[in-house]
DNA sequence: GCAAAAGTGTTGTCCTTACACCCATGC
DNA sequence: GCATGGGTGTAAGGACAACACTTTTGC
């Protein structure tokens, strides 16, 4: 190929995405939003980390944490700045779950959300801004919240209780060592069930994914219990296919 | 409550809701398309309605179905219309899978897209235009897209391959009347495994969720077999709700 | 009568569930 | 020594995987 050839086509292609260009140009625009349900575990509860809303109108209601999707911004960049900003923390788990796009969804007009899920360990940061009231929120307890938020924590909530009985997802939540009664605690607050001691212990003993650190819990007014800590590179390696039917 | 305070707090909602038009007003915005993999079934394998991509710079290759979204347009809705538009048919089953947001993924400039996936009778419709070769394209024989669709498809794909494991959403790719030969090809071609006869009949027959006919296949070329519907009202009451572990 | 697919049962293995008692520790 | 939760085993039932032969129909 001449030079001349190369250039030519360089053109061609230059004219092809400056059609396109303008074809994007005449695409009607919306408002596009991340909201982010930051879920910890504290106390053997399922939180939320939550704000005042800022807007008046929704005076005294919570908000998840959301903002604008900037210039160029991916989604999931958005999700995890948001989260950065609001904890410090990265290298979090942080997933999408959908988008929220009823056209009265925000009393200010026409806003499109997508919402994301993430599994922090509430002891290994500290809240970054004490503005609007930051703090973690008792899942169970709220019933109604600004926008639709509630609804959309709802929809994270049942997509975390999905999850986390397909992948260990509850690890995020607990320390680097934990007991076999956090690690419960944990499964019956989030799934909101009672589970059989005996079943349990023996379910994660034959998946056998947890190191035994060789340590005991400190500081219990009982019999203390052993830690363990999750067999992460055992779990990548052996992530069940499964192929069935089930419903 | 006297009229002079009933219109005051009117005004005052008034003003709150035009505090948050401003807000609103001064959000950044993106362009926001939906795109829609519309799966179908046909001569035992899985097929995609696609069109050959309107942008020059894809000359040749295959695109899903998308459009931008309307004013005031949930996003449910613009992907029931587009497959309306394209199939003539409404209420069918639909589900949003994710948002793909690489700013690059579109030549002209950054554009988001909402994915949806839907399943579709092919012989329960005609396709309404023929423009841009829309057609049913087999999913297993496709390797390149146009933007980033073939990353979409095989997401939507394997949503699909979860979905039809915990749900009976194949059903809605058969007939109303199929055998439990077809019922397994259509298991077999999304989940691209093969299956044992025997305990795939016996699995659906132990979930007792077929309804005999009392009808056969007709116009085959060996025994026919036994035609089936299923049972979607007892389905619906019966839905199992699961709490195990399992990774 | 032959080709082609329909239809059908059993067995072993594994997983799940239900259930009760002793043990270690702090106070 | 008592209160509290830690730790453990077993038996029954149900689900799943592997496997082969007879039946019905069209041609």
């Amino acid at each position: 190929m001449n030079k001349n050839d190369s250039s030519k086509l360089k053109n061609e292609q230059e004219l092809l995405i400056a059609d396109a260009t303008a074809l994007v140009g005449e695409y009607p625009k919306v408002p596009l939003t991340v909201d982010c349900a930051l879920f910890g575990f504290e106390e053997n509860e399922l939180k939320v980390l939550l704000i005042r809303s800022d807007l008046e109108i929704y005076e005294g209601l919570w908000s998840l944490l959301g903002d604008n999707i900037k210039d160029n911004e991916e989604l999931d960049d958005a999700a995890n700045r948001i989260l950065k900003e609001r904890t410090g923390m990265d290298d979090v788990y942080l997933d999408q779950v959908r988008s929220f796009s009823r056209p009265d969804r925000h009393p200010g007009g026409r806003v499109i959300t997508v919402a994301y899920c993430s599994l922090i360990n509430i002891q290994h940061h500290q809240l970054k801004i004490h503005d609007h009231e930051l703090h973690w929120h008792n899942v169970q307890s709220l019933t109604e919240m600004a926008f639709d938020h509630f609804e959309i924590l709802t929809t994270c909530h049942k997509w975390l209780q999905k999850r986390i009985q397909e992948h260990p997802l509850g690890l995020n939540l607990l320390p680097d060592k934990f007991s076999l009664r956090e690690l419960q605690n944990l499964y019956e607050a989030i799934l909101n069930v009672r589970l059989d001691r005996r079943n349990f212990r023996k379910k994660f003993a034959s998946m056998d994914l947890l190191i035994d650190v060789n340590e005991i819990e400190d500081d219990v007014p009982h019999r203390p219990g052993k830690l363990y800590k999750f067999n992460f590179e055992k779990y990548e390696k052996s992530k069940r296919k499964w192929v069935g039917i089930d419903f």
